[in-house]
DNA sequence: ATTATTTTGATTGACGTCTATCAAAATTGC
DNA sequence: GCAATTTTGATAGACGTCAATCAAAATAAT
């Protein structure tokens, strides 16, 4: 039970040919008749050929390289995402698979542009990035596409673009989850949601609300959405503000990041008297320790380790011209203080050593 | 940029020494010189030589032969852990990675032992299995593991055996995450929770209820637990008994299988009064249906593919005696009828054509 | 200086696939 | 039946590593 594989040796025995062309019908060189090419793909069929990758590679050289480019800054998500990808790249350097990750400033596109561009003409495999509605980006990609690149989009989709795949999450379910779990934390009970993002115009945050609103009628209300351009001084005040003008608030959904900033509102609510429940996104150092405090109730991560990994697995079918295997949209995972994974000490910058 | 990597012959010319002598430091062969076996370790290092795993693999015939063993019988959650499975082994076939599902008899430990001990002289390089907590199926795995064969237990754990590692969820963990959702949908509101189990001899299935205890107090009690043997007549018949004693439950948790009986008495339920809020474990059609029924609020999953993905990498490591990368227990995720995934139409038993 | 020992170099064949070449055989057209 | 064409066979080198062998060189012990 133990014998080894058949090569295409075995095949080409087996169909009483010669190895040369076996390999003429597997590799579709062409110049075989009808019949010796039946022969072959029966041998196949019987012996349960399957052609050894590892052999397959060696000769052809074959290496990948890969691109992830996110946006920079001191965003704790991004952050954890670059450090995942590149022990992403560790492991797979034994396979040959090259993973390089850039960063760009956040919101420039004219940057990002230009570092697409230059490694469209760098011989790049494949690459993932961070979209962005800009109509810039969005020709570069089709720019990338026409030279035969694949490209991902990662985390925000960019719905014009006739990308490959869109690696995250589904913006408006996770909106949705957030309505409905604020639904079942009311109990019955009517209350008022206060929604928080970072702007409006930014797609995942407006699906997000708007499948919030979808899911929290008819007995929750929603007040005026907070648009605290994700940072965190801008997101405390105004949500402070919204605190102390309507104290029927029961609830606040915070869609985008400068989370610090509400956390910080919660903390100096008094903890005698009822408290809104919070839902807000992406389990970092911060908003873990929100959590495990009871400032928050409840965090919706969109799990960057799915992400990383679909996005090798993606781009190496892709590079191989298959079909992705996965395209629907990444789950995200409700975290509560009872279900945090045990606390993840490993953060960017390390490399084994 | 885009040059070949370095082979071991660039390694050996780069530390002026022979190839043979360069393969005897990497391959740790003896007889070097120290002298030289540094300056073969400094080259590798400047020139950041990595060995390539296809061609090793294929000088080596090198071949993994693993199985993994799951209980038979209807249960729908480890029908689609089979598929899974199943599936995860047509991917591995060209990497020449031999996965093989069996199943034995649910719960008949001297069937899985007898099944242990034939593998164990079959040449297997590494297996998986659901374990249990029969002293007769620890002695078969510290037999196995007594042969060098590495041993994974998975979906429930086997606290007494050195196996090489758990692959699941967290049971108590999980059981918290119930309890916490619970307290969440009563709105700071009293009630009492009903729950339901296999049989809370079943190591998880009590982890799961302790879990649960322990958070949900003081405002929420706990009513008698049901054993139900993961039967779904006797579910049925024990739940519809307790909902009509005990007018006062606001809420169930069925921490075990047989949920389609369970399913049914809340279908009887009269419509327009208020229900208890449901906690069950594992997305399977009947429970999936019973969500978007609205019949259930919240289903735990244990996430069968990170399961399997966990299966495969872990076994991989363990046969090239690598450590374990991730020996954290996986994360469940919580659905509701919100953030259900795109149904799934692929069953067990689908081969590739 | 002569052994004995350790350390090195040089080389070879295997793994299974890809790519290529060239001659031999079979088939087709006329 | 002969030429033109299509189809086949045989073979060789490459990919990078592993495993082995044997002789040559350097070092140590006597």
């Amino acid at each position: 039970m133990d014998r080894p594989l058949p090569t295409l040796s075995d095949v080409a025995q087996r169909a009483g040919v010669s190895y040369a062309t076996a390999d003429r019908v597997v590799n579709a060189r062409g110049g075989v008749a009808e019949k010796s090419a039946s022969r072959v793909r029966a041998a196949i069929e019987e012996l349960g050929y399957v052609r050894n990758l590892a052999a397959a590679n060696l000769s052809q050289q074959r290496h990948y390289r890969f691109v992830a480019v996110l946006p920079g800054g001191d965003n704790a998500f991004f952050k954890r995402m670059c450090g995942l990808l590149e022990a992403a790249a560790d492991r797979l350097r034994p396979d040959r698979v090259g993973l390089t990750v850039e960063t760009v400033e956040a919101f420039d596109a004219p940057a990002l542009c230009a570092r697409l561009e230059a490694l469209g003409g760098d011989g790049v495999d494949g690459l993932a990035l961070v979209g962005s509605d800009d109509p810039r980006v969005l020709a570069a990609i089709a720019d990338l596409r026409a030279r035969g690149i694949p490209v991902l989009t990662l985390v925000s989709d960019v719905p014009g673009a006739d990308s490959n795949g869109y690696v995250g999450i589904d913006n408006t379910v996770a909106g949705r989850t957030a309505g409905r779990l604020i639904v079942l934390a009311h109990g019955g009970q009517p209350g008022r949601v206060l929604p928080v993002v970072g702007a409006l115009s930014a797609r995942d945050h407006a699906d997000r609300v708007a499948g919030l609103r979808a899911v929290i009628r008819p007995r929750i209300a929603v007040a005026p959405v907070i648009e605290g351009r994700d940072r965190k001084g801008r997101v405390a005040k105004r949500v402070a503000a919204a605190l102390q003008a309507d104290p029927g608030i029961t609830a606040i959904y915070s869609a985008g990041a400068g989370n610090a900033g509400l956390i910080k509102v919660l903390e100096s609510l008094p903890r005698d008297r009822p408290r809104p429940i919070v839902v807000l996104h992406e389990l970092v150092p911060h908003s873990r320790r929100a959590l495990e405090r009871g400032l928050i109730d409840i965090v919706i991560d969109q799990r960057p380790e799915d992400a990383v990994a679909r996005v090798v697995e993606g781009l190496r079918l892709l590079a191989d011209k298959r079909e992705l295997a996965r395209t629907d949209p990444i789950l995200p995972t409700i975290y509560l203080a009872d279900n945090l994974p045990a606390s993840d000490t490993s953060q960017k910058g390390e490399t084994s050593p």
